[in-house]
DNA sequence: TTTTATCAATCAATCGTTTGATTAGTTTTG
DNA sequence: CAAAACTAATCAAACGATTGATTGATAAAA
């Protein structure tokens, strides 16, 4: 059955996915990953060809979904640019908080350039929410929204930036926030919210706030 | 000799480390490490006992350099808090930007799940500095300089979030930057004064700006 | 002589991958 | 319809290669 199979594959996609976030790509053994997934080794081969095409395939199979993630956002004329910002965040977070263990996996991706195409194709990929929020604090700055002698480039790296540091620590930002943040229930109902608020105070205090010693 | 043992140890330490960093510790082979050190294979078990004794002997070394980076900031009585915070961030850009293929490692082994104990003194590592940081914010709050309400835990966040963001994934920030941060120049010239420059006044306008309408 | 450093050769273990056999499901054929 | 032929999926076993580690010999130093 063609169901089936198709099922099957996403099962040992999602398994692969987290075994290869925990322990890289070295790290992570064929073995092991059909060990955990429950089929036999052979089937890796047999539907990916490799263990670095079953590589390939769990980002293949994120990236369209990924692109289309702020998209779009930038274009609503109904709102005002800070609105477009937090709405940004709000929708940022949502969502790549759940995607987690992927998350991981394209960081560590695309510190270790090995792989070159792949990184390359990650850059594009990332590189759509970060030409997003480019557009949003451009057009702020020129409709007056936004002061004008803010550094766009850093602002955009305090935005992923801060996240990845949250979610791709977990040992350091458990230690941090006192509370195990892979514990889901905490996360959703209270990291989230907070993250959230934070990020858009943080950012608007520094975009829009009057400040008389910017100095 | 004991002088030239230390030397070649330190210069195995070096390859090591810049290997490591390139090729995760699953990755990097001993054959690989001892290769391109210009040494016999088994000098690396003769001298460290082990691969993971290796290892960790990169961390030891760097350790003792890492404590003392921003400690005693706080303990300066003749610094406003906001002067400490700012002090620190001068010391923490001027220090880490420097020992980048290091700071890749750490972020890669302290994003992997397992390999608990190595992953602990990581942790324990770097909570030093978060520590101190949150010292300074607590006692500015305490003090009057910064606001009651802001969110420590995530300004640490962000403090370090935003630094890793730039450093470990060069190939992104480089296309958000529109320069090659491996550039030594650049990277000495303009980002490193753009990014402390930076950092202080988004601090600044979180932690102590007033804001009438922080919601 | 005793200790330390270095080396090529080798070890068992594990790696990713391949194989050939077997099963189950579908299609074709008589 | 039923037997045969074919296809896809699954498996245990084994493959050669590479891994980290060890050995015993040799050289240098103390």
């Amino acid at each position: 059955m063609e169901k089936e199979k198709i099922d099957k594959k996403d099962h040992i996609l999602d398994v692969a996915e987290r075994v290869f976030s925990d322990f890289g790509f070295d790290g992570a053994s064929t073995r092991m990953i059909s060990g955990e997934a429950g089929v036999n080794m052979a089937m890796l081969n047999y539907y990916f060809g490799s263990k670095e095409g079953l590589f390939l395939a769990i980002f293949e199979r994120k990236i369209s979904s990924f692109q289309t993630l702020l998209q779009n956002i930038g274009n609503d004329d109904s709102m005002t640019s800070w609105d477009k910002l937090a709405k940004c965040i709000d929708k940022y977070v949502d969502r790549i908080i759940v995607n987690n263990c992927f998350q991981k996996l394209i960081n560590r991706e695309i510190t270790m350039n090995k792989r070159g195409d792949l990184t390359d194709k990650i850059t594009e990929m990332l590189m759509v929410n970060v030409i997003e929020i480019r557009k949003i604090l451009d057009e702020g700055i020129k409709n007056g929204s936004f002061f004008k002698d803010i550094d766009i480039q850093l602002v955009i790296a305090s935005i992923f930036g801060t996240k990845n540091y949250i979610i791709n620590t977990p040992h350091l930002s458990s230690l941090i926030l006192g509370h195990d943040i892979r514990d889901e229930k905490f996360m959703e109902e209270q990291l989230k919210p907070r993250i959230k608020t934070y990020m858009k105070r943080l950012l608007k205090a520094y975009l829009m706030t009057d400040n008389d010693n910017t100095k």
